[in-house]
DNA sequence: CAGCATCCCGCTCGATACTG
DNA sequence: CAGTATCGAGCGGGATGCTG
């Protein structure tokens, strides 16, 4: 597997570190920041870590009855990427009946903690958004 | 329109802006966090208030063209999205032929720098992910 | 309890054609 | 140039049933 991280394309000036991301798939360049959005953009994954970063440890069970409205399949699906990125561990007790518990690693933690910034922002914001919204229904009704 | 803001059921303590929030569509209760995560989850949203983070104003077809990938139709829905929500404002000069300008309200630029933050952590932290990822190939091939 | 396998519906999105 | 309108394939994800 070979990856290039940065941008394919480095046209213009840029200064921090927005990158110009393309699609991880349909080109054969890679950039970072698309594939976190990919994670964040899954709303299980975010419903996860941020129930794993208020319990420490969850059980398969628990997470689903936090996970208000995840299906079976789609916190096993979320669970097994999540550890698949190293985002958090999964430990088995081999004993009848069996018994999992999830747990966030230090990546985890640390991206929970971004998470949370993106959580402040959005409580701060959302009266903008909302309003705007708002003012658009009237806008489009005459 | 009635929308309540907040935890529809406080179950345990939280001390900080982390919301237990389900999905707004299938409860007729309304979380903030859900709202923002749903447009930081559409890829052309991202992809669309970075490139006006970078350029300050831009015109329909130049989106297009430094939104590597988009299709016509995806870049007015989401143009339409983000001016709903008050991200970006629309300007139409009356003209044969028509053109028109797009631009990051103050709102899209304080989300701008949340999304800056979010691919530094992604720059930072995406060589974790990748090995991550490796070693768990390597783990199920044997 | 903690999953996996399967089926299948609905919505998203790309492709295409047309307009002011 | 900057869209709108329509259609159809693809697949995400829910429901269900079965295992160790």
């Amino acid at each position: 597997m070979k990856v290039t991280i940065g941008n394919p394309k480095p046209e213009g000036t840029q200064e921090n570190a927005i990158h110009h991301f393309s699609d991880n798939r349909t080109t054969n360049h890679y950039c970072p920041v698309t594939d976190v959005i990919d994670r964040i953009s899954d709303k299980w994954s975010v419903h996860a870590i941020i129930m794993l970063g208020r319990n420490e440890k969850l059980r398969f069970g628990e997470l689903k009855k936090g996970i208000q409205g995840i299906s079976q399949r789609m916190l096993t699906v979320t669970l097994k990427h999540l550890e698949q990125d190293g985002l958090l561990t999964r430990t088995v007790f081999p004993q009848i009946p069996p018994k999992v518990e999830y747990q966030l690693t230090e990546l985890g933690r640390s991206l929970l903690g971004q998470l949370i910034q993106l959580s402040e922002w959005a409580s701060e914001n959302m009266n903008h958004i909302l309003r705007a919204r708002e003012e658009h229904i009237l806008k489009s009704d005459r």
